[in-house]
DNA sequence: ATGACTAAACCTTTTAGA
């Protein structure tokens, strides 16, 4: 079974290219997107429903906007955004699913704050948003042991995760502000799934559009899939699908994928 | 070159993304 995240910058524009992904990727349980952009009334639920999925979805116009979908499960305890932080954007849609082991699994999707650049008051915002995230997960982590927090982190762990560590040092993606939050998240008790297991170098989830990046892997690893010690040990595999970036009018992110096994 | 693409809205120009 399996657990994805795909920053798909508009749904509107890339549903084809989800549902396509998602037809060619039959072991993919839940999806989780982000940057939907689309507020609730306009979201394709219908199309996505006559395609069999399920889904729960949570939006607003132009900006952000998260969404689960689900192939066989319904998703309950569906929660928008972090509760107790006051925000007015769609960032965060959490749902309880079940995972191979028959326990549930609260997946947790989340489509970080930018940032922008540091001293900016949009990093500020990002650095609220990232303590208020951690405080609010640590009661989550007690009530469901075995979570996943999953989607676009804005975020990069160390320079293996970026293409031009000297060139991009202390900038935004990259500072040291923002992975000593990403750690401080890891001392929940949560792991890196991609860093469990064997990787090709230069695994990025994201490109520029511009300046050919992708074809020259001027890229980031931004998009996380991050597993809690419950859950860590059903983990056997997590792969960068850098495919659907090849597509005609791809997403500028590319899927992230988690395998769990039904034993440990 | 505070640039290069892409998407959406306030839409032939601006804002934001990362």
């Amino acid at each position: 079974m399996q657990f994805a995240t795909w920053n798909v910058n508009s749904l509107s524009v890339r549903l084809p290219q989800v549902l396509d992904w998602l037809a060619t990727n039959p072991e993919v349980e839940v999806l989780a997107l982000q940057e939907t952009k689309l507020t609730d009334d306009k979201f394709p639920l219908q199309l996505l429903n006559e395609a069999g999925f399920q889904v729960h979805f949570f939006g607003q116009k132009t900006y952000n906007g998260v969404a689960l979908i689900s192939r066989t499960q319904t998703g309950t305890d569906v929660v928008r955004n972090i509760p107790g932080m006051d925000c007015d954007m769609a960032r965060v849609l959490s749902a309880t699913y079940t995972a191979p082991n028959g326990q549930p699994v609260r997946v947790v999707n989340g489509y970080f704050p930018n940032g922008q650049a540091p001293g900016t008051d949009k990093f500020a915002y990002k650095m609220r948003w990232l303590t208020a995230l951690r405080e609010w997960l640590r009661g989550e982590l007690v009530k469901t042991p075995q979570l996943i927090l999953l989607g676009d982190f804005n975020i990069t762990f160390d320079d293996l995760d970026v293409y031009d560590p000297v060139a991009l040092h202390e900038t935004i993606h990259c500072t040291t502000e923002e992975r000593t939050h990403l750690q401080d998240l890891i001392g929940l008790g949560l792991t890196d799934s991609h860093r469990l297991f064997p990787q090709p170098e230069k695994s990025y989830s994201w490109w520029d559009y511009r300046g050919f990046a992708f074809r020259r892997n001027n890229g980031l690893r931004i998009d996380h899939i991050l597993v809690s010690d419950a859950l860590k040990p059903f983990a056997t595999a997590c792969s960068i699908d850098r495919l659907p970036r090849k597509n005609e009018r791809p997403s500028d992110h590319t899927p992230v994928v988690l395998t769990l096994g039904a034993t440990a």
